[in-house]
DNA sequence: ATTATCTATAGATCTATAGATAATGC
DNA sequence: ATTATCTATAGATCTATAGATAATGC
């Protein structure tokens, strides 16, 4: 068990060209790229994964997979009312964002340019989500015959709290370009459109 | 003036080519799939543009700019209440995005692959809308004393219209897929969601 | 004459593989 | 012996340009 990453080739090409094509995408970063970021030559990039499409999914599935596991654990929801778990959800929700920022750009792309993942992705938002889904909308419909809850369907809900978390991570660098943010500025945007997510999400959800 | 535009070669070529970049973006569309779309040969894709980046610019600065040019048009908001304002606002952005559903994925794309795009964007976004700013900044302040509006920023109210008619249409592709909607169960989505968007943010301005 | 279109090609990639050499595990 | 790494190269692009030919505007 390697201590020191640097000394495994294999892990260098694979954390170099993660890095590259969440920057770049599949098309703008190449093999000799990714050899040249790594200080290997270009046929030991083929060597350990064949191909660029190897190489590029290998990466794509396990970033994929790991950004959908915590965000459907509902583990941790179930001592919550209904409102505090929706809380938790979008929260939840935007903390993973945060630490993955550049993974809708990548997921938005990568789907338009080969629809084959989408079948990763269809298994993974139709099985794991079931129970959440299941769950919620019973709550939901209680919660809004107690008059406790506008009537609003639970899909909409998922909608317009994964609307307003994504897009402000898509956008964010147009944002910062074009107000010319600093790194610190940024931070402070993206945390005050957290809350501000939140507060429209409930704002949405208080009965008339 | 040509009544037939396939006769026009040049014109043919900066419209192919518009499908292209818009549909696969920069990177993966070539001088030479551009000319197969249109039919010659690959040298007169470059006799009229010169190089692939004018080419694209070109393209990209007028789809940027007549996308830009209706969305801070005042004119038609003088005689309106600031809630019909903010629901025109609203319902314009989602209308323009409906037309031009592959625009901002393009935009943020291409900003984040050539960051000199960013100084047109800026050009854009800082002349044009001072006033609408300004005018709205000052009304909303006068809504927010009177108690008709909750106390939030105007940057606010813009970033959640932004990012609820934006996610909707870079996510739309990824729904569709996975959901596996119809062209009309598409539309359908899509103007659900405009309304229900709107609903978002009418819920968000409401006074507590 | 000027402008539009074509053929041909230089020069730069890029991906993938074959085959040589160096490093490592028994 | 097996595995890791390198050098070299084939074959497929792709962009951009030079130079030939066809079409068009006076």
């Amino acid at each position: 068990m390697d201590i020191n990453p640097e000394q495994n080739m294999e892990k260098s090409i694979l954390k170099a060209a993660e890095i590259m094509f969440l920057e770049k995408g599949f098309e703008a970063t190449s093999t000799t790229q990714i050899a040249k970021a790594v200080g290997c030559n270009q046929a030991l990039v083929h060597y350990y994964f064949r191909t660029k499409d190897n190489l590029f999914n290998t990466i794509f599935e396990s970033k994929f997979k790991s950004f959908f596991k915590n965000i459907f654990d509902t583990t941790q929801l179930v001592n919550l009312s209904f409102l505090d778990k929706i809380k938790h959800i979008a929260d939840t929700h935007f903390d993973l964002l945060y630490e993955n920022p550049q993974i809708p750009k990548l997921i938005l792309n990568e789907l338009a340019r080969k629809p084959e993942h989408l079948k990763v992705l269809r298994d993974k938002l139709y099985v794991l989500p079931e129970q959440l889904f299941s769950m919620m909308s019973a709550e939901l419909e209680k919660e809004i015959e107690a008059g406790r809850v506008k009537n609003v369907t639970f899909v909409d809900i998922i909608i317009t709290i994964v609307s307003l978390n994504v897009a402000m991570f898509v956008m964010e660098p147009v944002v910062r370009g074009v107000l010319q943010l600093t790194e610190e500025q940024k931070k402070f945007l993206l945390l005050h459109r957290k809350k501000e997510n939140l507060n429209v999400i409930l704002s949405y959800l208080k009965p008339e």
